[in-house]
DNA sequence: TATTGGATCGCC
DNA sequence: GCGATCCAATAG
């Protein structure tokens, strides 16, 4: 079990460290989980393309707070996006859940997808929030106490095994390479 | 108060 | 390549 001191930690730490958690869901009594394969990390002090730059808002308030509670928002007023909040309380930061690789509830994944290809299920952030029936309604739970989300340590990862690179989809801030992903992983998102 | 553009995706 | 469609940030 991770603890709430974990996710107080540095966010470029937490983010390599949570390639390999499973992430699980429970939304009307059907369970779905998949292993963490790629991650974004967003810190507001020098980060312009962090939602929490500018200081906290209504959006990004749970950004703020400590380590462990999860930030979900709406982006393009389609898609959703998860996020696990990291550091000490009064610091915005957070990791951006990219692409899972699928392991319980598969066919409940197919059906909120309404897909039949095991990869597009969840190889992008908005697409892995449709899977696990991740919405607004989920931000400001906390990973390690919620009947809806959870995280738990699930494979163990070595770094050589983490590639790194520029995120993908903004346009500041683009020279920090913190993105995360599991090299060689099929469910790792397309580049656009 | 109005406009703009975004941590995306799927279809054209 | 483009449209969908919500909402925070910025401009006026």
């Amino acid at each position: 079990m991770y603890t709430r001191a974990f996710f107080n930690q540095p966010t470029l730490k937490v983010a390599k460290a949570l390639l390999g958690a499973k992430l699980s869901t429970f939304v009307k009594g059907v369970e779905t989980s998949g292993i963490i394969v790629e991650v974004e990390a967003y810190h507001g002090g020098i980060d312009r393309a962090s939602h929490s730059y500018g200081g906290p808002t209504g959006r990004n308030q749970v950004m703020f707070m400590e380590g462990g509670y999860c930030y979900v928002y709406l982006i393009y007023g389609i898609h959703h996006c998860v996020n696990v909040v990291t550091e000490p309380s009064g610091v915005g930061a957070a990791v951006l859940i990219r692409a899972l690789e699928p392991l319980e509830g598969i066919e409940s994944m197919r059906r909120r997808r309404k897909s039949k290809d095991i990869v597009s299920l969840t190889s992008g952030p908005g697409k892995l929030c449709q899977a696990l029936g991740i919405d607004k309604r989920l931000s400001g739970e906390h990973f390690l106490a919620s009947n809806l989300i959870s995280l738990t340590p699930y494979c163990k990862v070595s770094a050589s095994n983490i590639g790194a690179s520029r995120r993908i989809g903004i346009s500041k801030s683009t020279e920090l390479e913190w993105r995360y992903f599991i090299e060689g992983n099929q469910f790792v998102s397309p580049l656009r």
